[in-house]
DNA sequence: GTGGAACCTGAAGTCAACTTCATGTCAAGG
DNA sequence: CCTTGACATGAAGTTGACTTCAGGTTCCAC
């Protein structure tokens, strides 16, 4: 860190918890950008922690890359993310977690229902068929999210 | 389908909704067997869609590929797995939805508690610190299931 | 006995989200 | 000034779970 108040990759890496790779990743992904010094090195201001917690966080969530740019591409472009921002995106995720947890439930639901019955059928064990799990309640696409890595954490 | 009660790659495809091409695919990953005709084409017997089932359930739960054979591995070599079989192997994904559930109620109760807050501190933020919030409640990896696909329906 | 759908194989391609590599440049403490 | 750790780049590799491709073979209803 230096006197500036302007991050390296380095510092930002350290203190997000991404890796220097991924963070060059997200920058050709528009994810995230950086001013340049005379000599090329990246430099970052401190906002960009706050973007970076935004996507670790969409991420856990479950949404893509892709999704977390187009989040992230709705946030007005000069000024910095206010709450409302903030929580205008949070509430979008709040229905997504909602409608995973109601997907898991079915799912388990089913299981309750098939253990110990050996059904396993294609045609009729709601396990097999979670299409159909989705189509009853009436909603398209399920979404679950990646598995919750634990590689970041204290280090 | 022929009149010995023999299926062919697309029979077995059409009715367990699989390609022909995850199904070869999952032979040679060891998940399934087939025997061969003179000229070397692939013969299943049925109970081959039962074994298509519990890979379908399975992924749907969240195993990856490698769980899901071993899983099978562990089913009697000769004889014909019965429902107890089954149900013995189904049972274990009980816990584990239980937890895909429990550690999505825990994102959601964090994420609850952020909206409108705009904290999406890197170090406060329960969403942007999965990993705190599973340690918190005393559990190792969390694993949830893969996006459940609409792909295979009727068709 | 034949036409054509269905089947065969190994190799390569795909996708997301990164990481790793090879090779070369920058920055700053001593 | 010089060393050396941090940084730069584009290209290629990784993983899981398949799909696609190219080029040939089999099956079986007519």
């Amino acid at each position: 860190m230096r006197a500036d108040d302007l991050l390296t990759v380095g510092d930002v890496a350290h203190r997000s918890g991404f890796a220097v790779s991924a963070l060059r990743f997200y920058e050709r992904e528009g994810l995230i950008t950086a001013t340049r010094t005379s000599g090329g090195q990246r430099r970052y201001e401190r906002s960009v922690l706050r973007r970076l917690a935004f996507v670790r966080a969409a991420r856990n969530i479950g949404l893509s890359l892709e999704e977390v740019r187009q989040a992230l591409d709705t946030l007005p472009g000069g000024r910095t993310p206010t709450k409302a921002d903030w929580a205008r995106l949070s509430k979008a995720w709040s229905a997504r977690l909602d409608e995973q947890i109601r997907a898991l439930r079915a799912l388990r639901e089913g299981l309750d229902s098939c253990i110990g019955c050996g059904c396993l059928s294609l045609r009729r064990c709601a396990i097999s068929n979670p299409s159909d799990v989705a189509a009853t309640r009436g909603v398209g696409a399920v979404y679950l999210p990646r598995p919750l890595t634990e590689e970041h954490g204290r280090h």
